[in-house]
DNA sequence: TCTGGGGTCCTAGGACCC
DNA sequence: TCTGGGGTCCTAGGACCC
């Protein structure tokens, strides 16, 4: 090894909490019929997989797979297909979160089923226990099964989460100081998090296999094929803290909207029913976030599946920051103007704000401002929606009927979001 | 026929300035 | 007539993550 850290990091403990199979143990968790059976949730326009139950991984489904191609498959396990239901996973994961924000550790959620829990205040030979624990605590209230990985670093976490999902039952694994060479050897480089497609075929075809083969490698070398992340996340695996331990407050930087489209869109008024619907949505996110943009982009994609297809892109900074859905709207259809090509079918466009701020904090212009209006209306606009339903107001370039939105026919109920949709029990 | 969406970070290269 | 290099800023595109 080229480095023997066992020393600043000694007190450092960290653990990643991650639910197992989390988007399809959420439909486990409120349909009983789905339990122990190969289940698959899809994404949008219900075109690819996008999680698997247990049972699903066991007959190699991979992760992403057009659904398309594995329908015989399908068929012969009698494998389940659920639509994604997006707001029953955000709602279980506000759950699972709270569960976790109440155990008086510092937090970083990381994603919406995984969180990072700074353990370094806990005895070592209780780390394990507390897990066991903890992992009781998160089934019981919510129905969602988790593992947890303990180590001295985010990366070396990562891991120590792979060896405990590998385990049959109890699904918790510690890493020590003393431990890291022997698991490293053990770890493949493609379960690295942070090594992807990509850097994987470059580093396989030069022989590298395990974690501890892609440690023996200089920095430099390192530094030159991965970037200045690959080299952070080898210092990570040697036990050194190259990313922050525990970030609580990571502002976003950039806020998107787009999908692709139930069919191919040529017309040009279908297009600006969608960007409107985009712009509507991000610009609804920006508000109960309390956020601006100043920096707004509008993206149309032809279908990549086809030769030849292409996308095109066009920017704009803002004269001002604003959420405004009737300003930000404005700019997005006249970019959408500039960009679209007639006699072209697309397959996908959206639309990306960025430059964020809060807006208690937004720098205004001195001399241009947004009018104070437009904060009074979209205030109205907002409180309208939310009494008397979403979509009750909105502008016209979104349109009424949206030939263009995606199909999602396996969907599942919002059983825990919506009066109309909770779950009946039957005695 | 049918192939996701929402993020972050890094790098290379062009424009521009001195 | 000949000819430069360094710095900054911006953006597109790639790689990675879930």
């Amino acid at each position: 090894m080229r480095y023997l850290y066992h020393t600043q990091s000694d007190l450092v403990m960290l653990a990643l909490v991650d639910c197992n199979n989390f988007f399809a143990s959420c439909e486990i968790a409120f349909d009983p019929t789905l339990r122990n059976k190969p289940l698959v949730v899809l994404s949008n326009n219900d075109g690819c997989v996008i999680a698997r139950s247990k049972e699903a991984k066991n007959l190699n489904i991979p992760m992403g797979a057009p659904i398309f191609k594995y329908e015989s498959l399908f068929k012969a396990h009698g494998v389940k297909k659920r639509s994604s239901n997006f707001t029953l996973y955000g709602d279980m994961s506000n759950r699972i979160m709270a569960i976790l924000s109440k155990e008086e550790f510092p937090i970083e959620i990381y994603s919406i089923d995984e969180a990072f829990l700074d353990l370094s205040s806990l005895p070592k030979e209780k780390l394990l226990s507390y897990a066991k624990t903890l992992r009781k605590k998160i089934y019981n209230y919510s129905g969602i099964s988790v593992s947890i990985g303990i180590a001295p670093t985010k990366t070396l976490a990562k891991a120590s989460n792979c060896f405990a999902k590998k385990k049959e039952t109890e699904h918790v694994h510690l890493i020590t100081n003393e431990q890291i060479t022997e698991h490293l050897k053990h770890f493949l480089i493609k379960d690295i998090w942070g090594i992807g497609r990509a850097h994987l075929a470059f580093l396989t075809a030069r022989g590298l296999k395990t974690a501890y083969d892609l440690c023996q490698k200089q920095d430099d070398w390192i530094k030159k094929h991965l970037t200045i992340q690959g080299l952070r996340t080898i210092k990570e695996l040697l036990g050194v803290k190259s990313i922050d331990s525990i970030d609580r407050f990571c502002p976003r930087k950039g806020l998107l909207r787009s999908s692709s489209f139930g069919k191919e869109i040529e017309d040009y008024k279908e297009l600006e029913k969608a960007i409107s619907y985009f712009c509507s949505e991000a610009a609804l996110r920006l508000r109960k976030e309390k956020l601006t943009c100043s920096y707004l982009q509008v993206f149309l994609h032809t279908n990549r599946f086809k030769t030849p297809n292409f996308s095109k892109s066009l920017s704009l900074a803002l004269p001002f920051p604003t959420q405004s859905t009737r300003v930000l709207t404005g700019y997005a259809l006249t970019l959408l103007k500039k960009i679209y090509k007639p006699q072209t079918l697309y397959k996908k466009a959206g639309v990306a704000f960025g430059d964020i701020q809060t807006s208690t904090s937004t720098q205004q212009d001195l001399f241009v401002k947004e009018s104070p209006k437009e904060e009074k209306l979209m205030k109205a606009f907002d409180e309208i929606n939310a009494r008397y339903g979403k979509k009750t107001l909105h502008l016209a370039s979104e349109g009424s009927s949206n030939s263009w939105k995606p199909k999602r026919v396996l969907k599942s109920p919002s059983y825990t979001t919506s009066w109309n949709e909770i779950l009946h029990i039957k005695i």
